[in-house]
DNA sequence: TATTTTTCCGTGATAAAATCACAAAAAATA
DNA sequence: TATTTTTTGTGATTTTATCACGGAAAAATA
């Protein structure tokens, strides 16, 4: 089992919470598209990422959706587990991306750990703090920069996470990812098609020039 | 010095981590207007809210601001400490809404302390938390309100704070906190005192129909 | 007190993006 | 092949942002 490996501090611990860890974690395999969390379910797990893709977003009233941040191999999802402090009020939602491979800790003994381990407590808060970046880039990205600025960086990041110029996404999973409309990705896209930025085709979307696209978030 | 009933994990602290604490924290004074924290500033100190109201915003390159939360008596200011944890790579700027006093804490202080106390980890944890719930609402806000919601909130919330129904604030205040335009909002109050809901003049917003106003958020 | 300066507010015009409504094209399935 | 589902296209309207200018009230200064 290497676990231990992908949990930093690991080494911090004592031999008897290494032996209690050890024997709660349980690594399970989930499909694409599995929802890992969402305000009805139980708070019961975290999740380490041993391999996969996974995306937090937040979900409107409406049913709508905006992208929060993602998760790759060695990141700890922290907010599967709400309940783990007092002070997370708030509901966002889990789902894999790709399929995973996921270790899943039980909260209650994540949170009794952490509450006698200093250094569980401060890993805890370096992974918090972690997204807390995340979400405060995703604020000045929705206050301050124009929509064809998001799209154009949003189809930039995720070339390279597929390493591919050629992305394999619907207008409608763009607005999703964005808090976007449809309709309104689909023109923009069709800007960027006339000024040579893309190639569109019935769910694909290729760079053809990506330094203009660069170019055109400054 | 009432310090320690202003923190509230005290008594979980060795009578050495107190000492420490005793000695190096500092009461410090500040004018309203007074900004606490920017980019520009060296990280080095905390502060724990004895009396007084703080706001934090964000500012954009152009200089548009939008409040992320505000501090009121026994918070504590993490974030004018971003060096305190290596994942914040995040800039925001805080300033005095009100006269303030504010514990001052050195962050090596503090931070040292974190490193060898669970308590005082899992505290800071604690305070993230209620951050990032704050921040969370407000993308929920920003992203599914109409402004018009937006607008009535602010001016009930900020009713609430001030305990009063007569607000002395400025259209371009208002814009500010919420992260629009003047104009705008100067168009959304003049709708709100044709519908009865708010009297205007220079500097000064009246509530005189509360429930109205409640209604329209919901 | 009179004058100047600053702050605050009002409003028209235009642009960006959201929202509503409907339909066509492509792919999947029966 | 026919039907259904998914995806994309597009016109019309509303909301909010953005630009531009001017005017009134208050504050500062002479």
């Amino acid at each position: 089992m290497d676990f231990k490996s992908y949990f930093p501090i690991w080494n911090k611990l004592s031999e008897e919470q290494q032996n209690r860890l050890l024997s709660t974690v349980m690594l399970k395999t989930i499909e694409k598209g599995t929802v890992v969390h969402n305000a009805s379910m139980d708070c019961t797990s975290l999740f380490l990422v041993k391999s996969g893709q996974l995306r937090a977003y937040m979900l409107s009233d409406e049913g709508r959706e905006i992208t929060l941040y993602r998760l790759f191999d060695r990141d700890m999802c922290l907010f599967s587990a709400s309940c783990l402090m007092r002070s997370i009020q708030f509901e966002i939602t889990i789902e894999a991306e790709k399929d995973c491979e996921l270790w899943v800790i039980p909260v209650r003994v994540y949170q009794i750990m952490m509450e006698e381990s200093a250094p569980l407590a401060n890993y805890t808060n370096e992974i918090m703090a972690t997204r807390f970046t995340d979400v405060m880039w995703l604020i000045e990205q929705v206050m301050w920069k124009s929509l064809d600025k998001r799209v154009a960086s949003f189809l930039i990041e995720e070339s390279a996470i597929e390493g591919s110029d050629v992305l394999k996404i619907t207008h409608e999973t763009i607005a999703n990812h964005l808090g976007s409309h449809r309709e309104v990705i689909t023109r923009m896209l069709k800007y960027f098609q006339n000024e040579g930025m893309v190639t569109l085709s019935r769910g694909t979307v290729e760079i053809t020039n990506i330094d203009k696209l660069e170019e055109l978030c400054e």
